[in-house]
DNA sequence: GTGGTCTAGACCACT
DNA sequence: GTGGTCTAGACCACC
C-alpha cells in the first residue's frame, strides 16, 4: 500500500480496511491482523496502526478480543455501506453538483461516465 | 459566510472568491475587498485572509497594486475555469466513480438524486 | 457466563466464584472444577482461569490438594462477606456518594429506582 | 491533580474535566488550557492531554477552533448530566443493588448515607 | 502561539 | 503472543 501526502496515515489506513471489508476480502467474524503485524507490512508505526483501529472499533467495524486480536465485527459489511452511502448522497453528492453547476459540466456527463465505468469494471474482477 | 470544519480556512476563503468571480459578482479589472475589511467581514483573522489573496495571487487570479489594493486578474473567469475543470474531470472524477461503484450505486439513484437536487435549488436562488 | 468488555477476565470470573460461595452454591470444603474443565464450560484459556485460581487462593476462598484438585476453604463465606462488606463501606461508598451529589440524584429518586428495582427481580429468580 | 494507579491517566483527565463543566467551574463557550499548558500544569505529556481531548470532543463537551484552541460546547453540562445519570441509574445502580444484596447491606442503609452525606456537604461549598 | 500527526521506544496487563 | 498506555521528541499546517 503507497499513501498519500496531506491525509494522516491512520485515516488512509481506515479507508483502506473499510474497503477490504466491502469487497469482501476480509470477513466478518475473521480476525484481522495485529497492530504489529499490520505496523510491519504497511512499514508504519504500530501506534499509528493502532490509531486506525481504535477508530474503526468506535465505528463498530472491527471489536476486539483481549491479548488475542482485532475481528471484523458482524454486521460490518451492512454498517459501513449504510454510513457511507448516506454520507455520499446526503452530503457530498449535493455539493458536487453544486460544482458541477459552477463549472458548466452537466449532470449528465457525470452518468455518462459512470455507465461507462461500469461496462469496463465489471469485466475484470479488480485485484487491488 | 459559514467555515466548514477540517479544511483550511484560508482554503475556504480561497474557494469563496473562486465562486464569486466565476458567478461574475466580482468582474474582472474590479477591486475587491482590503484584507482587513474582508478580515472584518468573515470574522476571521487578517492574516488568514492575506494567506487567501496571496494564494489566489499566484494562481493569477487576482492581483496587486502597491497602496492601493487588490484586484481581479483580466483573464481571471477564463484562468478558473479551465484550471477547476481539469482537476475536476483529470484527479477528482476518477476517484468518484471508483468509491460510487464500492458503495453500489446504481445510474438510475444517481440520476434520481440529481432531480431530487435540481427541485429543492429550483425554489431558492442561493443567496450566498 | 457472559463477560464484560473493559475488565479483566480472570477477575470476572474470581468475582463469579465468590458469589457462588456467597449465595451457598459451592460449600465450603466441596472442591470446585478443575482448571480445565472450568475452562471449557466458560470458553476460556485455561490460564486464564488458573490466574483467578491463584488469586482466590492467596484470598483464602480456596485451597489446594496437590493431584486433586481445589477446594472451597473453611471460613470462605465468612472471609468473603468480611473483606467485601468492608471494601464496599469504606472505599466504594464514599466516592459513590461523591458522584450522586455530582450528578443531583436526589435522595428520592434513589429510593423510587430501588423498588422499580426489586419489581424487576422478584419475579425472575436469578438462575445465574 | 493527583492521579490514580490503574486506571489510564487521559481518561481521569476526562472526567477531571467533566466535573469541571459540571461544577460550572468552566463555563460553556470559555477557552479551556491548550494541550501543552494543562499538560505542563498536570506533569503530563502533551499526547496524553491531546487523547483526553480527542475523547472530550467526540462526546461534544469541548470543541476545536483552529490555531486557537479547545472550547467548553454550547450544551456541555446539559449532555454531560444526562449522559451520565442515565449511565448511573440504569447501568451502574442496578449492579450496585446486586452487589449490595449479595453482602446482606440494606437498600435503606445507602439512602441513609446519602442524606445524612448531603446535609453535610450542602453547608460548606466544595472548593476541589 | 495553536492543534495534529508520526515515530521510537518503553512498560504493563491480559490470554 | 496480544492490545493499551505513556513518554519524548520531531515536524507540519494553521491562525
Amino acid at each position: 500500500m503507497k499513501f498519500e501526502e496531506n491525509r494522516p496515515i491512520y485515516l488512509q489506513i481506515v479507508a483502506w480496511i473499510c474497503e477490504k471489508v466491502l469487497r469482501g476480502e476480509w470477513h466478518e467474524g475473521e480476525r484481522i491482523p495485529s497492530v504489529r503485524e499490520l505496523g510491519a507490512l504497511l512499514q508504519v508505526n504500530p501506534n499509528t496502526v493502532m490509531r486506525a483501529y481504535e477508530r474503526l472499533q468506535a465505528e463498530q467495524v472491527i471489536y476486539n478480543q483481549r491479548g488475542i486480536g482485532y475481528f471484523v465485527a458482524q454486521d460490518a459489511v451492512q454498517g459501513v455501506l449504510g454510513a457511507q452511502r448516506a454520507e455520499f448522497l446526503e452530503s457530498e453528492l449535493p455539493r458536487l453538483l453544486d460544482r458541477m453547476m459552477l463549472l458548466s459540466i452537466t449532470p449528465e456527463c457525470l452518468t455518462e461516465s459512470y455507465k461507462l465505468y461500469l461496462e469496463n469494471h465489471s469485466k475484470h474482477e479488480n485485484t487491488l
